[in-house]
DNA sequence: TGTACATCAGTGAACGCGCGTTCACTGATGTAC
DNA sequence: TGTACATCAGTGAACGCGCGTTCACTGATGTAC
C-alpha cells in the first residue's frame, strides 16, 4: 500500500499558502512575515510560493483582496438582513475583530500590489457599501460624503483602537456591543 | 588647525538618533526600521545606539514617548486656547498627520516596550485629554466614557484613513478642514 | 600646576542568523497519436 | 492499449545580503590629590 502521505502535487497549494499567511500574520503581524515561515507552515519547500505569487508582495496582494471581498460580503450581507446603515458599520468592526490578519494587510497599502487588479475590484465593491449603499443619501452629496466618511472614520478608528488594546480599560464589554452604542453618537439622516 | 570635523563625542546622541530614527520611519515604514539605517543616518557607528537604547524596541520606545509627550501638549493647547472639545479633536488629527513617524510607533505597540515609565506617563497624559477634558461629561458617566470613545475612534479613524491613503478620492481638500467638517456629525452634549 | 586614575562615549571587527531569490532538477499529470 | 512527449508543480542546494548583538578597544572628559 502506498504511504498516504502528502502527494507530490498539493492539490490547492495557493489557496493553502494563503490561509498560512493569514496564520503567521495572526502570530507575528503582516511585516514580519516571510515567505519561508508560510512555507513551512504549508508544508513545502521554501521555494514554493514563488510558483504562485512570485514575491512577498504577491502574496500579500491575495491576501489583501480575499480581505475586501470578504468584507464586501460582510456588509452587503448586513445592510440586506437589517436594512439599517447602522448595522453595515457593525459589521465593518466585526469584520475587523474576526478577520485581524485580513484587516491589518489591507490597511497598510506598502505591503503588497494595491494596483493589482483583483484588489481593486474587491476594493472598489467594499467602498460602494460604504460610499453608496442602495439608499438616498442625505440631500446634498457633498455633505453625504462627509457623512459616509464620518462613519467610516468612526467605525475604522474604533476597529483599529480596539485591536490595539487602547480601548481595553474604556470598554471593558463585548466589542460588537460597544461598537453599536458609539455609532449612536452619529447624526446621519437617511 | 585641527579640522572642525565631529568630535568623538557627539553632545546629544539619544536625540540625535531619535531624530534619525524618525526620519528613517518616514522612509521606509517604522516595521522596516534598522537600527543600523539609524546609526548611519546620524553619522555614528552601527554599534553606538546599543550604548543608549539597548535595543530597538529601546529606540522605538524613546519615540513613542516623545509622540505621546507631542500629542498631549498639542491636545491641551487646542484645548485652553479655544475651549471647545471638537476642536482638541481636529488637534489629534493635525498632529497625526504632522508627525506620521511618531503617531505610526505610538499604535503599533508590539513595537516598543509599552510599558516604559516614560511611556505610560506620557500615555495617560493624553488620554486624560480625551477621556476627561477640564469640563463637565454629559449627565452619566458610562455614556460619557462611550462618548469619549466615540469622538477618539471618530478622529482617529480619520487620521489613520487619510495616512492609508482611503480617502483621497473622497476628501481632496485640505485635511484639517474635512477633520472639521467631519465631526460635525458626532452629537456630544456637554 | 601637574599627574594618575576612573568613567563614560563611541569604534569597528567579528559572529551567526534568517531572509529572498535563483536555478537546474525531478515527480506527476495530461494529451496526441 | 500503449508509448512518447509536453507541461506544470514542487524540490533543495546555493548565493549574497543586511541585520542585531557582542566585545575588546580607544578617545575624551572629569576629578582626586
Amino acid at each position: 500500500m502506498a504511504q498516504p502521505s502528502r502527494p507530490y502535487h498539493h492539490g490547492d497549494l495557493p489557496r493553502a499558502l494563503v490561509a498560512a499567511a493569514v496564520d503567521v500574520i495572526d502570530d507575528v503581524g503582516p511585516a514580519a512575515l516571510s515567505l519561508r515561515e508560510v512555507a513551512r507552515r504549508a508544508g513545502v519547500s521554501h521555494g514554493a510560493p514563488a510558483h504562485h505569487f512570485r514575491d512577498k508582495a504577491g502574496l500579500l496582494s491575495a491576501v489583501a483582496a480575499e480581505g475586501y471581498e470578504l468584507l464586501g460580503d460582510a456588509l452587503s450581507e448586513a445592510f440586506e438582513r437589517t436594512g439599517e446603515f447602522r448595522e453595515v458599520g457593525v459589521a465593518y468592526v466585526r469584520f475587523a475583530l474576526s478577520h485581524r490578519a485580513h484587516f491589518e494587510v489591507m490597511f497598510r497599502p506598502e505591503l503588497y500590489r494595491a494596483d493589482d487588479p483583483r484588489v481593486v475590484d474587491a476594493r472598489d465593491r467594499s467602498s460602494a457599501m460604504l460610499y453608496g449603499p442602495p439608499t438616498e443619501m442625505s440631500a446634498d452629496a457633498a455633505s453625504g460624503v462627509s457623512a459616509a466618511v464620518a462613519a467610516w472614520s468612526l467605525v475604522h478608528g474604533f476597529a483599529t483602537l480596539w485591536l490595539n488594546g487602547n480601548l481595553e480599560r474604556a470598554v471593558p464589554g463585548d466589542p460588537e456591543h460597544a461598537a453599536r452604542a458609539v455609532t449612536a453618537f452619529l447624526t446621519i439622516q437617511r
